[in-house]
DNA sequence: ATGTTAAGTTAGTGTGTACTCACTTACAAG
DNA sequence: CTTGTAAGTGAGTACACACTAACTTAACAT
């Protein structure tokens, strides 16, 4: 019994530590021992703040798509030009993929998506949500002109987030060779060249 | 002991049954209870054909590997333009998704990943491939001028494949409510649009 | 200082897992 | 029809898992 916390941080520790070997180990193999390993403290202990494995599973749930949702709003917040919103969309994306490497795993995890009928639908949403803001962002810049009119703004929103998806399975796969966020916008450029029908190279 | 079949057939019965329950299941969840009652024999009877559960996992993966080379390699053998050769690469890899659901999660799984470094490369080595495939569908694109030449084919590549990843993720998170073929062609033509530079609807 | 509370531990339990082994029986060749 | 072989079975083993109950002790308020 090294160091006793509060039950409010110990709980923030446990998801953390869940976030982090969801990465190293896969969100459906990871079990109750190695979570209590990565923090420092007892199996036994984990179930004191959590009374299942799912309940533990819904918190880390919980927290991820808070702060997803936190992060587009300020990317939207915090920029005036479609464009910018856009972009910043984007970058928050890949800039959270990131920091969470494991976020795409658990988002397609059998562990929320099958067992946890609840958080499945919120996640759905959120997403619905992206795809939204994304959307409302080409509205705007197909108004200001900055992309082409001909584009439907549905399409081209499909067309993004799959590049971001694209962009993390190619960085996961090679080992995290390259940097998701410096890469992801380049191309993003290129993409949105394309968008406004300027083909030649800057 | 209903019906005996010998060890080929039977082999290929279950790994069929894996590929089939891992979609269900999910890669790293699937026992090798689950694949005896699939195929309808005991469980100590998988193990008659495969000496560990890894083994099986290979098996699999092998058998996913050939397969897709081969689809790839017909796709281009049957078609006569890169334009033709591209579209045609794009249209199996959606076509075996359909088909195998279970082959994104597989390919991403731990169980072929982390566990079996082998096949990982194996699999490392034909995405590469595939890879490779497109580039060069894209450069004789270029050289006919049926796409822009100020575009730089990998990173076109590199658009394609996230396309198709995209739409795969967005065709299992929605249930597949759509026709995953019909819809991923229908944007790979808005994407194969904007690299010629035409933004005018058709 | 001390009593109360809640975070933590130790030592389990039951279940499900991969894998084994001694045995049985379907099948086909002679 | 006999018999050798190999596919399949039943009954296990050892272990890892999620979860629990009874106990201990650090931390804080008074």
């Amino acid at each position: 019994m090294r160091n006793r916390k509060p039950a409010e941080d110990r709980k923030a520790d446990i998801v953390e530590a869940l976030l982090c070997l969801a990465d190293r180990i896969g969100p459906d193999r990871l079990t109750t021992n190695d979570v209590a390993r990565e923090v420092g403290v007892t199996q036994a202990a984990i179930f004191r703040h959590f009374p299942t494995k799912a309940d533990l599973w819904s918190a880390v749930g919980e927290v991820i798509a808070q702060r997803l949702q936190e992060a587009w709003d300020q990317a939207i917040a915090t920029n005036a030009t479609p464009a910018d919103r856009l972009r910043s969309l984007i970058a928050t994306q890949l800039r959270q993929i990131e920091a969470y490497p494991a976020l795409p795993v658990i988002l397609h995890s059998r562990e929320l998506n099958v067992d946890n009928a609840i958080l499945r639908d919120r996640f759905r949403g959120i997403l619905v949500q992206y795809q939204t803001h994304l959307v409302a962002a080409l509205d705007g810049m197909i108004a200001d002109e900055s992309i082409s009119r001909h584009l439907d703004p549905a399409d081209a929103a499909v067309l993004l987030t799959s590049l971001v998806q694209g962009m993390a399975i190619r960085w996961s796969l090679g080992s995290r060779g390259f940097e998701l966020e410096a890469e992801g916008l380049r191309l993003l450029d290129v993409q949105l060249a394309l968008f406004a029908g300027e083909l030649s190279k800057r």
